[in-house]
DNA sequence: ACAGCTGTTCTACTCGATGGAACAAACTAT
DNA sequence: ATAGTTTGTTCCATCGAGTAGAACAGCTGT
């Protein structure tokens, strides 16, 4: 037992760790798995062996990979989840209007999570998919959020994940971003200039609730060779902000 | 220990269990777990607080709920699926091109999963979405993959699901089942008309790979208010072969 | 204030997960 | 072919850890 921490189930976190690595590695085998986690070779076995007969593994010869049971439990928690169920059509009609990509996101554990990605016509494919995890700091999206979360939350969320840099455009100094997070509020939306991907421009306005939290943030990303300045400043943000409002307003009935 | 099942860890199953009981009850108590389980209080609360350390599992209050990691999980399944990848925009264009509403459904352990699902302007609102599983016989879709299985597998499949009655409507005599099924075969789509559900019919064409075997299928659905004989039968199967001769050219390289 | 709920913590017991060795099957290389 | 290497799988004894039950604490309503 580590430290301070209450009754864990180490057991079950070794099921989940061996899930872990077969979504970061894909398909895997037995042994493979074994010198990856650093677990025998008989454990790891009897965990794929359960994960097969509960069904959230399914073995390709000798390699198991992950099921689509997975994705029964994925898709429930999409189509429940509250702000998917109003903003689905709004990033729909986003993604066809523009043509790009359009997201939305939403904060969990410090991290923001697309909760749906849409591609339009001509758009980037940017391997980007519901349930992926992003740091916050790092794009539009995410700093949409973060400037209408409280000073404190913000706090936290930087001290568990700090600033890490995923461009030489990342913002990694705790100042600028506080800067950045009071434009934000000031003008609504979000902008990121190829913070988290080179060449990719994204503009996120954030989605208020009557009560003045925060639900999340809608976005469209594009290339900055279809982006020019007036599109990045005037055109691109009006059309965010209003699909955001439309939100908000099926939001609060 | 069940029978001559190998060994398995049974810990790692009381917690799928816990995580099955979260999705079929939505947010829930420990207590109201126990009960549900049959498992002790402390039980659960250990698990519970392993799930959580883990972030499959958030707390509101004093209830737990799956938590978007698992959209994490799934999202991952879904996005690297193989199909997926080559059927998303045809099912995308089939919900636009016909307003209504569009399902991509693969076989996996004997039952049907929906790996993708699209609504139109006017689409039926049917509570479908990725990862859920229905049984294949009394879906359009699912007789489409059925007509083209080996017939060792529809007998195993048969074998372990049976021919449940979801409607009236529903095919539940072996021998129709084979009659419609090769009727299927022979013009290509497979029809399903209010046999999972009162009041829609469903046209579904398999997508076959090049070496014969079947990939999944792809769908129409419609209120029979909306689709009449004629459209059943010519207009919309014609729209829904196309588009899965489409993506058989896109699965072939 | 008290009774009846919760969720949580603690502890002793014992069940079962674990790691190592032994096994079989599949491949490679000589 | 045969020997050697690597795989997945099974077996088994050990001891670590999950479990159940009781005790505690916090809350609600009468």
């Amino acid at each position: 037992m580590t430290e301070n921490a209450p009754h864990r189930v180490e057991t079950s976190r070794k099921t989940i760790r061996v899930l872990d690595a077969l979504r970061e590695h894909g398909s895997s085998s037995v042994t493979f798995l074994a010198r990856e986690l650093e677990m025998n070779k008989s454990t790891v076995h009897n965990h794929l062996s359960t994960l097969e007969a509960e069904k959230f593994v399914v073995r390709d010869g000798t390699d198991y990979e992950l099921s689509l049971r997975l994705l029964g439990f994925g898709g429930y928690v999409q189509h429940r989840h509250p702000l998917y169920q109003v903003a689905k059509r709004e990033v729909h009609r986003l993604a066809s209007q523009t043509g790009e990509l359009a997201n939305l996101m939403v904060e969990e554990y410090g991290q923001g999570v697309y909760l749906a990605s849409e591609q339009g016509e001509r758009a980037v494919d940017l391997d980007i998919y519901p349930g992926l995890r992003r740091p916050l700091h790092a794009i539009g999206l995410g700093k949409a959020i973060l400037a209408h979360l409280s000073p404190e939350r913000v706090d936290d969320i930087i001290d568990e994940h700090g600033l890490p840099a995923e461009t030489d455009q990342t913002i990694t100094d705790r100042a600028e971003l506080d800067a950045q997070l009071a434009t934000v509020r000031d003008r609504g939306y979000a902008v990121d200039n190829e913070e988290l991907i080179r060449g990719l421009r994204c503009v996120g306005a954030p989605i208020i609730a009557k009560d003045g939290t925060v639900l999340g943030a809608i976005s469209v990303s594009q290339p900055v060779s279809r982006m020019n300045n007036e599109r990045f400043t005037d055109e691109v943000p009006d059309i965010v902000q209003s699909a955001a409002n439309v939100i908000e307003l099926h939001a609060n009935h």
